[in-house]
DNA sequence: ATACGATTTAAACGTATGTTTGAATAAGGT
DNA sequence: ACCTTATTCAAACATACGTTTAAATCGTAT
């Protein structure tokens, strides 16, 4: 039986001592390396069952499609990461919900960009995929933004919230805009972890993640705060 | 003779009275189109010469290859938009210069954001061309950016002097990175010019652009300067 | 040992792609 | 009218792609 057909009807209840190697994995490691790097459609299947050193057919047996590669490449990092933007997200407006203040834009701001750039260290098996959901952010209408703006939603809306928070003064259309404008510039840095044109050689582009957090952080806050 | 060939020895002279009808620049429309919608990759040239009403031969003889078009699409475009904002920075440099002041770091960025967003203006010809060029921001060592960064080197020379005049505290590793978010900010605005998932529905989207400029300098200044 | 389901493998399939070809047509100069 | 050149056109080319197939192999329970 097909193991992406089995899966459907036995979704994580792999059975008898785990007898599958590790091609699954080998097979999402080397996906999420290449369509991060080469984007989705340059991407052939047959270079990343090479670089995952498994034969061509696996992937069709064990995902279905070129597509729902993808999609489990992107699910297999968002879920996690998403659950701990939220809790962190959640956390905060507990804490000041019951101080009876609002919170700081800034502090609302950290608990969606700490946890994403902190993916992006170098060396760290997540490495990949923040370059990869920078480009997805960048295809509008693609399959990809689609199954992206799925997994996003719930969390969106409520960071929309905890900023409006924030900033009370701002107009629902201004905070929309800001927020549109600080997700720009965080896509963008997601993209550019690696030396490109146009950066000038004395420039550290390995910058430490905590500094660049604090760097983003600053311009993004007051970006949002602009009066 | 095709002419691709004869473009590189007697590149803009066509001869005689004009007798060429309007096949190239209907294949340039459409590649602009049709890149700026679905990308460089996912578009055809079939998809291109059926929308242009061309032979498929066409942009293999008026272009010599699929790539070329590419490159003639942004040059037909980013070559005027550049004249402009450069044009637009020395004279702000000229004025400020002469006063024997700094030109602020608002008036900066709008010389080269204010002619940009301008271009994105519904119904403009060139309203696709400003999505192309998010796209092809959004895609470190493609071929596209190779050619994009070519024509933007000297510009972005003088917009990094200008900018580290308007901004003289600030550190040039600061400058530089804040420079990339504002660039991630703009390019991410370049992309999204149509009603998108994760847009509430009382958000004007269709926003008069000589509003979506200041909005946007609003943000990106106060992100620059922030202390 | 045997049987059985899960997985791997090599090969093939059908299709879409960018590009090239060579003939046909159009246009202008002499 | 004729020649020359530029352009258009339908057809073919070679290749790369995602996917499917059917046999071979592996691992485990009986």
């Amino acid at each position: 039986m097909y193991d992406f057909v089995r899966s459907f009807f036995f979704y994580g209840s792999r059975n008898h001592l785990m007898s599958q190697p590790d091609t699954k994995q080998r097979i999402l490691n080397a996906g999420e390396h290449l369509f991060a790097r080469d984007g989705y459609h340059p991407t052939s299947l047959r270079s990343i069952t090479t670089e995952a050193k498994v034969n061509l057919a696996a992937v069709n047996y064990h995902f279905g499609s070129k597509e729902s590669l993808l999609e489990a490449v992107i699910e297999r990092r968002l879920e996690p990461l998403n659950k701990i933007r939220l809790g962190q997200l959640e956390a905060l407006l507990e804490k000041t919900g019951q101080a009876g203040e609002s919170p700081t834009c800034r502090d609302v701001l950290r608990t969606f960009i700490e946890p994403t750039l902190r993916m992006r260290i170098h060396g760290s098996d997540s490495e990949d995929f923040v370059a990869l959901i920078g480009r997805i952010l960048a295809e509008p209408r693609s399959v990809a933004m689609k199954i992206f703006m799925h997994h996003m939603e719930p969390l969106m809306n409520r960071l929309f919230y905890a900023l409006a928070l924030s900033l009370p003064e701002l107009s629902r259309q201004t905070l929309f805009w800001r927020v549109h404008f600080a997700f720009g510039s965080l896509s963008h840095i997601m993209r550019y972890h690696e030396r490109q044109a146009m950066i000038p050689e004395d420039v550290n582009i390995d910058m430490p993640v905590d500094d660049l957090i604090e760097l983003f952080l600053d311009f993004a806050t007051a970006g949002m705060e602009a009066s």
